[in-house]
DNA sequence: CTAAATATCACATCAAAGGGTGATTGACAC
DNA sequence: GTGTCAATCACCCTTTGATGTGATATTTAG
């Protein structure tokens, strides 16, 4: 990782010896052009460029070279999400903040597997924005409150999910891992040597326990352990 | 510092119809003693006890049902996560934030399972410290920037990796994507507004580029990349 | 020793998944 | 403007999966 450190003292005594250099991807002009004026007029932060589409931005890319690049998600034609992907393969020293008006899931998780490191709402207040910017510059992952949330909770385990491995029997233990490596219940009976009936049996009291339905929820529920 | 969404009203107002409840778990008796002194002389913030120890905590935690825990990680006897996961089972509306002073990767995602949603180092200047608790309580997840980054970098894949993607279709993707959180047919359909026979097309598609024949051989082959 | 847990098997039924074949529309490239 | 590809939908059919309701033998723990 190649970050440049700029002490903090210098930004607020507004003697830089570098600002950040920022590409900004938003098709709506208003907005675009908000946040254009907003981080030219603000000590430390220079916007040498603003695009409309992310066609746009991969070409302006390789022209200006900016360090940070806050990207909007819904573009037409190439979306945000896909345009990161393609940044962050040419140019993996680039720092990608998401701007977006929604926080939902499945962009948010998209876009932080593409490569983005930074998701903030469009709601945000200026003065965080800025804020928010230097922290992504710095090494950190600034994210909307409710945002970092969502992240965070990826990691923590139902509470009162006790731990399947201590309530399922070491035979049901057996059967559930040809399960989750997609074995067939006829081929799991073959394997073991047991009826296909027998097969259904274990698997049936294994959803039980493991309180779910189907192989595809067995199989997520394992893979959180 | 990841940024804060409370409403500003809350803080400049100074006037707390209700203060946070905070109880501490620390080792160190200075340590310790600072943070209680600040919080409770600080509007809104209010810490009744300070406990030394995990085992301490959870008997303390009874009678004083705080609503935010600050919890060293490096305790005598039973250690902070442990003591998380006792505290997420019993009381798992009660938000804790983890204070440590190494970034070590291991204990923060540790914690995290265990059902942490914050996570500071030491070196947070007290109104930064202040900030965060406010957040979490406000349904957020306050991470200091070195934190954070590790915990977004956990989302992002190698950028070389590009086999499946490039042989998928955006929707092809997309339909893949609620297939493998073990969507139905149906709920597919219903979610993107098309029909079962659709859902079906794609996912045969899916299936030919991935060289699999079931749902679960495709869900398997998305984690190895 | 008795009760509970485990492992085994059977039959019936319905829902869901997957395969084959074919068709229409719109976008884009050559 | 022709061909390719993505996305949409339809019908038929077979296999697989999930659930309900049984049963029997063995082991284990109180």
């Amino acid at each position: 990782m190649t970050f440049i450190n700029i002490p903090l003292e210098d930004k607020v005594r507004g003697i830089m010896s570098e600002s950040i250099k920022i590409m900004i991807v938003e098709d709506d002009q208003a907005v675009r052009e908000g946040l254009r004026t907003l981080i030219n007029g603000s000590d430390g932060f220079n916007c040498p460029v603003a695009c409309a589409s992310a066609e746009e931005a991969l070409e302006q890319i390789q022209v200006h070279e900016p360090q940070v690049v806050l990207m909007d998600i819904n573009l037409p034609g190439m979306n945000g999400i896909e345009c990161v992907v393609c940044i962050k393969n040419t140019w993996p020293e680039i720092q990608v903040m998401m701007l977006t008006v929604f926080d939902n899931t499945d962009e948010i998780f998209k876009s932080l597997t593409a490569g983005a490191t930074g998701y903030l709402l469009k709601k945000t207040p200026p003065a965080r924005l800025l804020e928010a910017i230097t922290e992504l510059h710095n090494g950190g992952s600034p994210m909307s409150g409710e945002i970092a949330r969502k992240v965070v909770q990826t990691f923590s385990r139902p509470v009162n999910h006790k731990i399947p491995d201590t309530i399922l029997t070491p035979r049901e233990e057996e059967i559930l891992s040809y399960l989750s490596k997609g074995f067939l219940y006829k081929e799991i009976a073959a394997e073991l040597f047991i009826s296909i009936e027998t097969v259904r049996t274990h698997i049936r009291k294994i959803y039980q326990k493991l309180q779910v339905r189907t192989r595809t929820e067995a199989l997520l529920m394992c893979m959180k352990h």
